[in-house]
DNA sequence: GCTCTGGAACAAATC
DNA sequence: CTGATTTGTTCCAGA
């Protein structure tokens, strides 16, 4: 495993490189700027691979923007292509044109294959109904699945593979088409927006190397309920529910149709794809076939209800041209085309009084982080997912929509929006490892339709990534209940294969909801915010036998220790054990195992062992994990040990480790993406705050009102945010949230690879939020922390787990119980002022747990400045 | 008859 | 290299 887990990132990297080299030369510029600027952040600090560093674009100084405020401009089109490639460059300018660059997984500047294949081999499908040979409609290279033969395109720019567009799980297998198979039914409800001639080739199911196997793969056979002939998956397809939910909730006034009309959302989503279609063939292209298209696939609409409208990649330009009424209605149309039949629903409930000149040309992509407040405007998860929801795959029947703790479903809430049109929510799934937040590769979201779904929503597809997109109404007060998504689980061997593809999926069953809302600004600007959920084990076995933190009491206590902390969460077994980890500087690592806690079934109490050094003049960051065995090991919680003389104080705002510290259990993902973040920038608040034209307020002040406390509470799977990088200076929080914004503004996308450093911006709600505050008040703390979580991919931070931790197990085992610390290190001590990360992490992260437990001991990952 | 679920059985991948 | 574990997927069966 450590190998495997090693390789992947390594080659996550290297993706990243690779698409440099190959990419233009922009991309070697920014690159090398990247390199030069960002690697004395990253390197020096983090101490991240080489590699790593250069695969991130972070841009830091790049314009891009960041995915706040999208300004485009006028024409839609130019936008687009400003937007990618140039865009970045020209907002940003300052830094680096190169460093514009944003080389999302699939798309690459300037079309420039980030990996070098140009050729692609396909082999076919026999099964594939020729429906969707058809829809697959790339235009440029349209591949056929009908056909088994393999087909040997030349792709200009072939380095989209990182997930393709069509298979999102690889088409092969059955599975591969429900999600993609209902978006990937192009056809179907939802849209694909990977339509560029680039993508094209992807789209078929073909592509990925993987479907010659398909017709052996189990998935075939096994689908039991689904064969391969037969199309209809049941949920997906596109009959399924036309209208999402007849019943719609109550609250949701809209039927699917209507409000999707109504949406602006749509036109970005076009956009998006339009971008993306740009970024590889030109923008030229672009240009050109849209507008004729749109305004064809208008025409035809009506006439023709099932057929696909066009390539995404096409309906986006348009828009400039279009009313934004007229794209609505254009994309009401499609949408009915994928409903299957729905052509009769009335399609602009709400009409836009005024034609709305498309305001944001360019959607973030997918896998940048964006922040979850903005201006007046926060989107905040009210109600967090329960921490375990088991995926169904594609073989299987749906296991139905996420649930919250409650019992009841997720809640997701914008504030601070005040205008009369309704908004559209989007929701895709997003990894929970320690890297940035980006689409997760092995699991789709799912539409859940029925009696019990009351949300109304559809599907939407977007670089191999099913986006669910779900109306945000004023009258609801921009609030939606999140019932109709599901999770479904692609074969990792299906994702794996595909070309581009870094990451492997065993053991990276853990995920988030993100969500995302775009608002139009009268100044034709767009703000995108985006909040991601806690993590959310996806698979059988962990959430069965995985022990879980959902909650500490305590998240920082004077280093005296001393105090009983109670840990609550699920699957604690009477010689369940708590062990503290700390890594110090250099590789040493402080270990700490206490015997005998008391337990429960859900719940321990420990009591908190005193740190070893009990002068420590700043907070420590340590984390602590639940330990069933050998390889069952909860993810790492955070834990600060504050200065035995300071008052205690809520960890929160604290320092850097809030987010850990606050108690939350932290997200995995917030531990290790801190990594990247840490190179903070410096920048004045002020500036951070301003974001597009908004200044933000003070996180502390922020504006938007507070949410019901969503929870506050930990839930996290996630292990906890190992803060590595996070700097303790109490400048850390604004730092952060400075740079979350500046990133918007900067439009960094995160690096495709997921590689990319800096780690912005998490601030997605992800952990950081959830965790700590729900408030807005909260927020400015959590802002800092972390976000940024991500964690690494596929690895949690699971001490144990596979991946995960980097500390590994540190073997719990070792010790047994003494209560007593173990320090390799000692250095250290304690003072930890600036914390970088060991290049090493990454590998060890990827680690296995079992080996590298004892390996991880040694690799740590604070430097103590 | 279908969907949703909980529990495995199986088999491949790792340890 | 072999056997024990793990983990991913597919099957079953009950509600």
């Amino acid at each position: 495993m450590q190998e495997a887990f090693c390789l992947s990132v390594h080659s996550s990297f290297s993706f990243g490189s690779a698409a440099a080299a190959a990419g233009s030369d922009r991309g070697l510029d920014f690159l090398h700027s990247v390199s030069s600027e960002m690697k004395s952040a990253e390197e020096d600090a983090y101490s991240y691979t080489p590699n790593v560093s250069l695969s991130l674009p972070l841009g830091m100084g790049n314009p891009c923007l960041a995915t706040q405020y999208h300004t485009l401009q006028t024409s839609p089109i130019i936008s687009v292509t400003s937007c990618h490639q140039t865009a970045y460059s020209l907002q940003n300018d300052n830094h680096n044109p190169g460093s514009t660059y944003y080389l999302p997984h699939g798309i690459r500047p300037n079309g420039a294959p980030a990996l070098e294949s140009p050729r692609i081999e396909i082999t076919a499908y026999s099964h594939y109904p020729e429906d969707e040979v058809e829809e697959s409609n790339s235009e440029d290279h349209i591949i056929k699945r009908g056909v088994n033969s393999i087909v040997t395109l030349t792709l200009p720019n072939a380095a989209e593979g990182y997930r393709d567009p069509t298979c999102l799980s690889p088409a092969s297998s059955i599975s591969s088409r429900s999600c993609n198979s209902e978006a990937s039914s192009y056809e179907s409800s939802f849209y694909n927006y990977d339509n560029s001639p680039q993508n094209s080739p992807w789209q078929s199911p073909c592509v990925s190397p993987r479907n010659s196997l398909l017709p052996n793969s189990p998935s075939s056979t096994g689908a039991r309920k689904y064969s391969l002939n037969g199309n209809t998956y049941r949920q997906t397809s596109p009959n399924q529910s036309p209208i999402p939910s007849p019943h719609g909730s109550p609250r949701v006034s809209v039927t699917d149709e209507n409000w999707i009309a109504n949406t602006n959302q749509y036109t970005n989503s076009a956009i998006v794809a339009a971008i993306n279609a740009l970024t590889t063939d030109g923008v030229v292209d672009m240009g050109e076939g849209i507008p004729i298209k749109t305004r064809k696939t208008m025409l035809e609409h009506q006439a023709s209800m099932g057929l696909k409208v066009e390539p995404s990649g096409e309906d986006l330009s348009p828009e400039g041209d279009l009313c934004h009424d007229e794209y609505a209605s254009r994309l009401a149309l499609k949408k009915e085309s994928y409903c299957g039949g729905f052509l009769d629903v009335p399609q602009h409930p709400y009409s836009w009084s005024k034609p709305k000149p498309y305001l944001s040309p360019s959607l973030p992509s997918l896998d940048w982080q964006l922040p979850s407040c903005s201006g007046p405007y926060s989107l905040q998860i009210e109600v967090q997912p329960k921490s375990h929801h088991r995926a169904h795959y594609e073989t299987e029947g749906s296991r139905g929509a996420v649930k919250a703790l409650s019992g009841g479903h997720p809640v997701v809430q914008l504030y601070g929006y005040m205008e009369s049109e309704p908004l559209t929510l989007q929701l895709f799934i997003g990894t929970a490892d320690d890297r940035l937040l980006r689409p997760h590769a092995f699991y789709q979201v799912h539409r859940i339709t029925g009696k019990t779904v009351s949300t109304a929503s559809h599907e939407v597809m977007q670089s191999n990534t099913k986006i669910l997109e779900i109306p945000l109404l004023p009258e609801n007060n921009m609030r939606a209940i999140i019932d109709c998504a599901g999770i479904l689980k692609l074969r990792n061997s299906d994702i794996e294969l595909r070309k581009g593809e870094t990451d492997i999926g065993r053991k990276n069953t853990r995920v988030r909801l993100v969500f995302r809302v775009h608002i139009n600004q009268p100044n034709g600007r767009t703000v995108s915010l985006q909040a991601s959920s806690n993590p959310i084990e996806c698979s059988q076995r962990s959430a069965q036998e995985l022990p879980l933190v959902e909650k500490q009491s305590v998240d920082s206590y004077p280093a005296t220790g001393g105090k009983m902390m109670l840990v609550s969460g699920l699957n604690f077994l009477p010689d369940s054990k708590v062990v503290f980890v700390e890594k110090a500087q250099g590789k040493s690592l402080q270990l700490q195992l206490l015997r005998n806690p008391t337990k429960t079934s859900s719940t321990l109490v420990v009591e908190i062992p005193p740190y070893r050094n009990q002068r420590i003049s700043s907070p420590v960051q340590v984390n602590f994990y639940i330990c069933n065995g050998k390889r069952k090991r909860s993810q790492y919680q955070r834990f600060t040990y504050l200065p035995p003389n300071v008052p205690i104080i809520k960890t929160e705002p604290n320092d850097e480790y809030d987010s850990m510290g606050s108690g939350l259990p932290i997200h995995s993902q917030s531990f290790y993406s801190p990594p990247r973040l840490t190179p903070v920038l410096p920048v004045p608040d002020s500036e951070a705050c301003m974001v597009g034209t908004y200044p933000c307020p003070p996180r502390h002040t922020t504006i938007t009102p507070s949410p019901p406390s969503s929870s506050p509470t930990l839930h996290d799977l996630t292990p906890l945010a190992y803060n590595k990088c996070l700097p303790s200076s109490p400048t850390h929080g604004p730092l952060l949230s400075s740079i979350h914004e500046n990133a918007n503004n900067l439009n960094h996308p995160a690096s495709p690879d997921h590689s990319s450093s800096l780690t912005m911006l998490q601030s997605q709600g992800s952990p950081n939020h959830h965790l700590n505050s729900p408030g807005p008040h909260g927020y400015s703390h959590i802002y800092p922390s972390s976000s940024p979580s991500s964690s690494p991919v596929s690895h949690p931070s699971t001490p144990g787990g596979p991946a995960e931790s980097p500390f590994g197990p540190v073997s719990s085992q070792n010790g047994e119980n003494s209560p007593t610390l173990l320090h390799e290190d000692s250095s250290s001590s304690s003072i930890p002022v600036t914390i970088k990360q060991e290049p090493q992490e990454l590998d060890q992260m990827y680690l296995d747990d079992g080996e590298c437990q004892n390996k991880l001991l040694w690799v740590h990952c604070f430097l103590v400045v």
